[in-house]
DNA sequence: CATATTTCAGAGCTACTGAGATGC
DNA sequence: CGCATCTCAGTAACTCTGAAATAT
């Protein structure tokens, strides 16, 4: 009977559960959630986004999004305004504290990327990143 | 400022949601989720196993085994014995059924993993497995 | 009319905390 | 006594469904 750790799934599966923790934990004193963190730098990415955009961007269901957004605008990280296109949208942008936030927790997004990865060296690293971006950009967004 | 994907870390989150949806998708007509399937999985490479080994080798919350148990139990797929040389504790073995079912889903493992790494040759996935082995095996379990 | 976007209510699953019962 | 194991209750977070409101 092949052992659990035979299946390169369920090892990513585990791995992304620590992963989350990891950031949730860092994330922990500032009150948000890796959920939102995704958000705001997504955000940061370009000149804001529909929330339907952030829904199929980030994997999470359109009405989770909802709340999000609420919570990240209840902080004076992010603003919803209206879409001069279409109406039925709304666009979410990054305010000047967001920005400041992201700016301010840079360093530890890196300290959990280099606390998951403590037993690779940077040319391992290198590649195990090259090969999860493959599977990533096929498939999800 | 950098995008998510730059961050390992993340990548392997993102993954590892999609890797557990799929696996959830497909153990559905089951009546199993991924968790349950974990806990089988893990008591047919041994003898069985006490709770709090499945808590601290599959990640699992020592109350949440509890449950884990009892659905395999009422499922027929697992037994709780008493454990000769300490009775506080109860070792899980799994049962004939159990081996069955595990039997019989096999190829469904084989189908997830296939699907997430689509992207990848048969080298790149040896080499990705390798990567994510050293990383799993350090730290956890 | 059918479809798309956001919002809300609710159900089920997951993660964690704290407490109790039992035994080491 | 302190500690370990299992159990249970409760809370918060996450995921998804279905429906409503609005607009295309």
């Amino acid at each position: 009977m092949r052992g659990l750790h035979a299946d390169t799934g369920y090892l990513l599966y585990r791995l992304g559960l620590r992963s989350g923790q990891l950031f949730n934990t860092s994330l922990q004193e500032s009150g948000l959630r890796l959920r939102h963190y995704a958000v705001l730098r997504f955000l940061a990415t370009g000149e804001g986004a529909l929330q339907r955009e952030l829904s199929t961007r980030l994997g999470y269901d359109p009405s989770a999004i909802v709340g999000l957004v609420d919570d990240l605008e209840k902080l004076g990280f992010a603003e919803r305004r209206p879409a001069p296109d279409d109406r039925r949208s709304r666009i979410v942008v990054l305010t000047e504290n967001g920005r400041a936030f992201l700016r301010g927790t840079e360093a530890a997004g890196l300290r959990v990327t280099n606390e998951l990865l403590a037993p690779l060296d940077q040319q391992e690293r290198a590649t195990l990143h090259a090969l999860l971006l493959r599977i990533t950009e096929d498939g999800l967004n």
